[in-house]
DNA sequence: AGTAGACTAAAACACAAATCGAGTCGAATG
DNA sequence: CATTCGACTCGATTTGTGTTTTAGTCTACT
């Protein structure tokens, strides 16, 4: 009976297995589920023994490039002592993530994309004004006293963060078709800030 | 001279007034140089007189939107006296204005799309965990008497908004195909609102 | 200077034919 | 009974094709 299990699940970790090597190396359209039995020398048919269609074999595989992923971060991040270095460590390790899961899954990547660069241009010159603007507002409250002083460069740097946190949640919108509803939130998170900079 | 050179502006900007018309309402591809000729009441041949192709349309059209759209956030944040205020106000304004603009071109947002959804989906998930690990690290600060007391709704709050960052960076990532070089950037936003929350 | 009609070349479209690939089924194997 | 597979279906995708649309040019008219 356990056995029977442990092999059932066998084969399926090792279809998970070889699906993802194949999701990577040839992104998720030009996968069929042929190539992933022929991987494993089995028949087509076999796989739907295992698992109800293609949708539910990519969600196996998201499941545990998922677990692993935050897996990794919950490492790091308990590496970690105080709240403040658990918090950073959080933000970079996430960072590293990201840019590791793009180098990983190129082809997934290439295949969603089309002609956003007229609009990326567009938006790209706007992001330049309000950058701008953005450092003139964090100049004019250090003149007047308001804010503490903090040197150019990081000012500089400040509204660079801020502009691009802007520029995700605008592609974000774009992405969405709609703008994600978290208005009070960033309130709070911006009076924060605020106490943070004063 | 000066009645020549106004001519010639005058028709330009009445050419982007209607181009943007037909933007709005039809989106880009289904918008005509012929199209846009018919509704000025004009040769197509025309409109290369003034403009040296359809890009450059709509390129002018996308200035005068930026203009337009920047200038609106900046009379509302000349309203305001403080710096913080007026970054309230930015950052307000700037949420207002992206939601108008999605509504103002709904065409050619629909015109971007495509199978966003699996991703989306797996994304969504990803989402909800590291949501609930922010808000635990925030938890765990507290507790431990780092972080200043925040009550559990606002700790929530801060983590939502933490959580929709980082998904618009993601999103961000994905559709420019590279993830943002500010890092540093990045850090020294996160330093000055850790000094919010202690 | 400003306009437009006729033109071209290339891209978009339409639609039929062929191909591919997800998913089913019944039979085979052990 | 658990597991595998070959043969099949059917809808989606691709391909080949001819046609239409459309961006952009050229020339000539005012």
């Amino acid at each position: 009976m356990t056995n029977k299990i442990n092999k059932n699940d066998q084969i399926k970790t090792d279809i998970i297995v070889k699906a993802r090597e194949l999701f990577k190396r040839f992104g998720l359209n030009k996968t069929t589920m042929e190539d992933i039995a022929q991987t494993m020398s089995k028949g087509k048919s076999t796989l739907y023994y295992y698992f109800s269609g293609k949708e539910e074999v990519l969600y196996a595989v998201a499941q545990k490039e998922i677990a692993d992923t935050f897996g990794s971060i919950l490492a790091e991040v308990e590496k970690q002592k105080s709240a403040q270095e658990r918090l950073r460590a959080f933000f970079l390790k996430r960072f590293d993530v990201l840019e590791e899961k793009l180098n990983t899954y190129p082809a997934m990547v290439r295949e969603q994309k089309k002609n956003i660069e007229i609009i990326h241009k567009i938006h790209l010159e706007f992001s330049l004004l309000e950058r701008n603007l953005i450092k003139e507002i964090l100049l004019y409250g250090i003149k007047s006293g308001e804010f503490a002083h903090i040197n150019k460069k990081d000012c500089d740097s400040l509204a660079i963060a801020a502009s691009t946190i802007l520029s995700g949640i605008d592609i974000y919108t774009f992405v969405e078709g709609t703008v994600p509803p978290i208005g009070d939130q960033l309130n709070i998170l911006f009076n924060i800030t605020m106490r943070g900079v004063k």
